[in-house]
DNA sequence: TCTGGGGTCCTAGGACCC
DNA sequence: TCTGGGGTCCTAGGACCC
């Protein structure tokens, strides 16, 4: 199968509509505002070079960069882009279509010339969008797209489970899809450095650290293995969040109750969207500077909305009074249509 | 340097039941 | 009087992804 990744999306979307932008350093984050507390959703080619990647504080990317053009967040517009992206890996006679995010999906084909394949399919992207997009060939899922990360920008790469170690093998678990800083430095405190040394671990080793589930899935990860299968079962969300970071903390008990409602009502918008009942919610409180914490609560599965903003309010009276507030958000879980396959998702489960 | 917003899934521990 | 073992549900917390 093969994976698609589009090449620097936001920024590319933005320079497509400002053309006097190309071959700048371009900066996507927040609104805009390096002054406030945001953090960089995309920079283009041009602004990484000067060391500015994805979640940096738009704050320290805007003083490496002193000639950047820093430009507001602007959904709409990628989504749109990206349902064209979308719209034509589709219309590709006998691909199956598994959508990752805005800029990435798993395209499924019978080929005996995926590289060829997969260059028609560029091209075809780029005559529809104008858009550049790299590719990953693979015999797995995991193998697939691990493989795109060697194909940018604009090319194709291919992995196997006959070059998998050849390529991946001497390289930091964190590498790995699915293996963060967290995980990685567990690894490395067993011994496991390498991509190497975790496909040659007993899965089972794993389970006293990692748990049953996780442990045999790293074990696995490292060896490339998983899905095979691209799966276009529609996705169904199994809950709805809003989420706001305070420019200034929130000490007052008005304020903060005034917060709450005002996500409980954008996650509401969402939920009504849906037309699935509710039956639970979280809150969670980021302290400043930086200790979280959530409340949740079950209820009774209701499309009540007066029902939800009154839970809401009272998991607030779990929040420590006096104390600092930087961030508050809302989550909603929804009930799941009683027929839906547990449904495709983009993580873990199932790889 | 100081960390957004929207998601998913896993784990651990306690409560409760049989 | 002091206690097993299994199962399920709930809450809180953690980790990762784009």
């Amino acid at each position: 199968m093969l994976h698609v990744d589009l090449d620097q999306f936001i920024a590319a979307v933005e320079v497509l509509r400002r053309p006097e932008l190309a071959g700048r350093p371009v900066i996507v984050g927040g609104r805009g505002d390096p002054a406030e507390r945001a953090v960089v959703s995309t920079a283009s080619y041009e602004a990484r070079a000067y060391g500015v990647g994805s979640g940096m504080p738009l704050r320290i990317a805007a003083r490496k960069v002193p000639d950047a053009v820093i430009l507001p967040v602007d959904q709409e517009a990628y989504l749109e882009a990206s349902e064209k992206v979308m719209a034509v890996l589709r219309s590709q006679a006998g691909a199956t279509v598994q959508v990752l995010g805005w800029d990435e999906a798993f395209v499924g084909i019978e080929s005996t010339d995926p590289e060829a394949w997969a260059r028609q399919l560029q091209q075809a992207v780029l005559a529809e969008t104008r858009l550049h997009c790299s590719i990953g060939i693979g015999d797995t899922l995991v193998r697939a797209k691990v493989a795109t990360g060697f194909g940018k920008p604009a090319g194709i790469f291919r992995l196997t489970k006959g070059n998998w170690l050849d390529v991946m093998g001497d390289r930091p678990t964190i590498d790995l899809w699915g293996v963060g800083t967290k995980v990685s430095q567990r690894l490395a405190s067993l011994g496991i450095k390498s991509v190497a040394a975790l496909a040659a671990v007993d899965p089972n080793d794993l389970v006293p650290e990692f748990g049953p589930k996780m442990g045999p899935w790293y074990a696995q990860l490292g060896r490339g293995d998983g899905a095979r299968v691209v799966d276009d079962t529609p996705w169904v969300a199994r809950g709805h969040s809003r989420e706001t970071t305070f420019q200034h903390d929130l000490t007052d008990a008005a304020e903060i109750d005034d917060a709450v409602r005002e996500l409980a009502a954008r996650v509401l918008e969402d939920v009504a969207a849906e037309g699935r009942p509710v039956v639970g919610l979280t809150l969670k409180v980021r302290y400043a500077p930086f200790s979280t914490t959530t409340f949740g609560r079950k209820i009774p599965a209701t499309p009540d909305p007066a029902v939800v903003l009154a839970t809401a309010l009272d998991l607030v009276s779990k929040i420590e009074p006096g104390r600092p507030v930087r961030l508050l958000g809302l989550r909603a879980e929804m009930t799941m249509p009683e027929d839906s396959r547990k449904g495709h998702t983009p993580t873990r489960s199932g790889w």
